[in-house]
DNA sequence: CATTAGCACTCAGCGCATGAGAGTGCTATT
DNA sequence: AATAGCACTCTCATGCGCTGAGTGCTAATG
């Protein structure tokens, strides 16, 4: 790896300094100059000789100098190594993980979690949080049931996976009785319940030249209404907050760039896409600036991790903010909520 | 009413002048001067009687200038006098209106509409468009089931008004069998099918004696749900639209107040308030600026107008915009909006 | 008496110079 | 290899003068 090379041309010395200029830079947001940095670091070293290994140090791409008498800031590459390599995590303190819990414990519901776990993400980063829904890989029938409206229309209410309830109109070319739509409703259930939908969806399309033909029709829009149903379950969505905490950043003071991050957080295809890159992902992800490929987060990171419910992964949830976020602190407040929903979620 | 006196004092002549002048800075956003006013007013005039009759204006408190060599801008005084007594809107071409009709109606069903119509708002007017969800004021019960869950707990699913859909779980004191909770799922179907669900409340409360105690648990489950269902359906909310069009007003520089605004959006409840406000009141409402007394609608106005479903009014729509809005374009806009949306609401 | 021409005045905005401060790179020295 | 010294660069803040826009006031005018 490009990194790892880049890396190996640093001996300690400049690592460490490198790392203590990034921390304060995080800090403080200056660029930090040689005398600064000489203070800071607890090598003895005159800003003389800290000049000469910057010089180096911004040769390797990872410091630049915004002008020329200010000191260095961080490259997009330089935040990437320092995440990958150097930053040192400060894990919660246990008693902040209560806390954690306990706020996330109060709502009880699927969505409650959601929200709260999103809220908490921005509310102890100060930045934007983000929850995908969980997706559900089964859908189990529960119970299926018709009820007539008006011509030729029928509500179809499908309760899946103990709780969920879908409901759906469907349009029939002829009016059925009340009577053939509880008999259908009751064929279903009784053969059916408890079964995967898709496993549903292929044995009544196989059977269906054995069943009377008026039947035949009311399934063949049950059919499509369960298509419907998982895919819907597929189109993932998400949950944010804390998006107006970006505002308070100085990175964002162009007015424009912050139009677009916001866009962004609308339209959410792009917002989508980028997280569900990092669900096949293994662990945490941090992206950087542009790195997503996507202009809206330039001069943001993306932090995210999977969250799984038994052993299962089934979402992402993480923290958008300006590039120059608290790595240290961030990296584990994902980490411990993602652990923390996963775990409520599955104890549901 | 202060504002018919304020008019009182001004001749056609000044009144002419004023409204020109606020017309002037709507378009190009810079403070107008004398010279300007003279030669854009159809009034032959010198610049040095402008002169005198602005300063009346000033003393008025319709104008003020930003510095003293900097011509004058309108107060939000000025603005409402304008709006209220002197803007000409300029109604929609009859193409527009087609075509605002066409683009709503591809939405077929409720929630469709709201969307297409909040977008639509903020697509003309290149501002914000909201959109209240709109209210019911009987809640008709159409049908009732009982799921059992696991261990005491009870999934409800409340069919109400042909077509919506709401479900809720509940708990219970003791598990109840299958034919307990279809037992009682009929009886309320039977009894009560097609009757207000306030209505059914009464009722059921007043009879609760003299059915069997089992079912008094769980009918009592059932009418708390009632209550819930009713009061979400009080609780209303709103879809909105195109927020990320206020950050490219020059007007909303001041990132602070931008995130004031968007603060206001995320919690809903102050903007909930001042649309609730203007539901009950006739026909159009402009708030400009501070009027509506949310220091979050600083620099902004909100142009509202309520919207009907078969002659009765179910919800509010508008555009919020800063202050220094084309008024005359947005104004028919909106009430065009607010028609169209009524009448498809109603056909639906 | 309303209107207007004339004039002194004010003030934001712009370009420019100036100086202080921060930080650098280079070179000679240890 | 590390450092002290030094000249150099560049930003940032400050101040100054100028210009142009616009005003308010006064005196003249039809």
């Amino acid at each position: 790896m490009a990194e790892e090379s880049t890396l190996d041309n640093l001996n300690q010395r400049s690592q460490h300094l490198f790392k203590v200029l990034v921390e304060r830079y995080i800090n403080d947001g200056q660029p930090v100059g040689s005398r600064t940095l000489s203070k800071d670091a607890k090598i003895d070293l005159s800003p003389a000789t800290i000049r000469n290994i910057m010089a180096d140090l911004e040769d390797l791409g990872l410091i630049v100098s915004p002008h020329t008498s200010a000191g260095r800031i961080p490259t997009a590459q330089g935040y990437r190594i320092f995440v990958d390599n150097l930053v040192t995590v400060k894990p919660l303190r246990g008693q902040a993980v209560d806390k954690l819990r306990k706020e996330m414990g109060i709502s009880g519901n699927k969505e409650g979690l959601i929200n709260s776990a999103s809220s908490l993400l921005s509310g102890m980063t100060k930045m934007a949080g983000v929850v995908t829904i969980p997706r559900r890989e089964a859908i189990i029938l529960r119970h299926i049931e018709f009820l007539p409206l008006t011509s030729n229309r029928i509500l179809v209410i499908l309760v899946v996976n103990e709780q969920e309830v879908q409901n759906r109109i469907i349009h029939t070319d002829r009016a059925f009785s009340e009577s053939e739509l509880t008999q259908t409703a009751n064929f279903l259930n009784r053969e059916y319940m408890g079964q995967d939908l898709s496993r549903i969806r292929e044995i009544l399309l196989d059977s269906m030249q054995q069943v009377r033909d008026d039947m035949q029709h009311i399934m063949q829009m049950a059919i499509q209404m369960a298509d419907n149903v998982m895919q819907e379950n597929k189109h993932d969505d998400y949950v944010m907050a804390g998006q107006t905490n970006l505002m308070n950043y100085a990175e964002m003071g162009n007015i424009e760039r912050l139009r677009q991050l916001f866009e962004a957080f609308n339209t959410k295809r792009d917002i989508l896409h980028v997280l569900d890159q990092s669900i096949h992902a293994e662990g945490m992800q941090v992206y950087i600036g542009e790195e997503s490929g996507y202009a809206c987060f330039d001069g943001c990171s993306l932090i995210t991790t999977p969250y799984k419910v038994s052993d299962e992964v089934v979402g992402v949830l993480g923290v958008i903010g300006p590039t120059r976020m608290a790595y240290d602190r961030v990296i584990p407040v994902v980490d411990v909520t993602a652990k923390l929903l996963g775990s409520l979620l599955s104890s549901e």
